[in-house]
DNA sequence: TAGTGGTCTAGACCACTCA
DNA sequence: GAGTGGTCTAGACCACTAT
């Protein structure tokens, strides 16, 4: 009787949506009349039809019923890469070099970024992430000291300020931003690349309740990409 | 009565996995107990449990029960930009110009990824999209004319290939790529930048049902970033 | 005002997997 | 074998909104 679950309501729905069944934009029999004909429980057709609003296949209303999305939202949903996963991932050895660890007081953007007051210090980092003990990425960082003063006594020659965090402030939310700049000449030499190298930056703040932890800039060595699905 | 939502759980458990109220790696009190705490349905707990499941916070197994996860894998889930909304998101007056527009033997590369047979002609596009007027994109793309002859037919003048296919195949699965590359001479007379400018790329190769659709190259203008949150 | 989705409940059975 | 999550059901009430 396996036959019947919303998964399996969910592929028939899609398929009939995907052959045009229901024109774009146009109305889904309501829940009751699907589970009817497929002989379940509204409650199954309702977790069916939720996912495919959640993947922005369909549009719900109260009262209005359930349309073809016109334009779908394309989402593409992909793992924010973690370092040393991702060298482990084909078969390299992670490994990191620090470069700079020192507290300083901020750049006014940087403070204005992390929430600091003036004239308080912050932790500065730029670490070298290597991959088969070749740079593969070059990491720029501030650290909150006043969120997670702990960190001055990490171990930050042996685990990544990166793991460190994540594994002292898991759970924190962030903002991300990708973009493509041109290596300056302290990134190429960082990196060992050539200056005007064409690089993937990743921009990365992320914060705990309302109290910033970090920001950071992480430029990948060229050729570097990035994949996902949709 | 709506104090007890599935919502609400699901924020008092972020709150308490936040809190460090159970250990990373620890177990997370049984769906019936945590039912009782709250005084509500177990079903009611359930899907507040599995939202977090997805989001990637906590490992649920049978009979394992549910764990913090150790290493939460940040997910940054974006919408995978549609040109014109784009371009009309800030303002813009969006509009593009089509440089080539011919049926031809595309190369091996591109054969292989739209699967079509040698010999078979794609339709090739090269297009400048605008913004006010002004370059801001530029896109290389293939078409199999085999899944979708009609484009042949379509006033690529007045729509852009993008809404087309949307339009007409609006519901098809694809694989996306970010990438960083310096803009070559092409490139760069294309969207009035230098050559070696570093340029945000995406390729992005769509299908439906196993039939190949298309498979397109997108380079940005420099200063392009894409943003996500997590 | 009536119809639709959103959600909760209480109970049930099953599938998995840990010990 | 026993405990846990996965899921379906049948019924109920509510919130929203199109008409």
């Amino acid at each position: 009787m396996t036959s019947i679950s919303h998964h399996s309501i969910r592929q028939s729905l899609l398929g009939r949506i995907q052959s045009g069944e229901w024109a774009l934009g146009g109305l889904i029999p309501a829940e009751t009349d699907l589970a009817s004909e497929y002989g379940c429980a509204r409650g199954t057709v309702n977790r069916a039809l939720q996912a495919l609003a959640e993947a922005g296949l369909v549009v719900r209303k109260r009262k209005g019923g359930t349309r073809v999305c016109q334009m779908p939202v394309r989402q593409a949903k992909f793992e924010i890469p973690v370092l040393r996963e991702q060298v482990e991932s084909f078969g390299g050895i992670y490994g990191h070099r620090i470069i700079a660890n020192k507290l300083k007081t901020p750049p006014p953007s940087i403070r204005t970024h992390l929430r600091i007051p003036g004239g308080v210090k912050a932790l500065h980092l730029q670490t070298v992430h290597l991959a088969d003990d070749k740079p593969y990425a070059f990491e720029e960082r501030w650290v909150n000291t006043q969120a997670v003063p702990e960190i001055l006594n990490a171990p930050l020659d042996k685990i990544s300020a990166n793991e460190w965090l994540v594994k002292t402030v898991p759970f924190s939310s962030g903002d991300v931003v990708f973009s493509a700049i041109n290596a300056d000449k302290k990134i190429a030499s960082a990196i060992g690349t050539d200056e005007g190298a064409a690089i993937f930056a990743i921009d990365r703040t992320t914060w705990l309740e309302d109290e910033f932890i970090t920001t950071m800039r992480l430029y990948y060595k060229e050729g570097f990409q990035l994949h996902s699905h949709l």
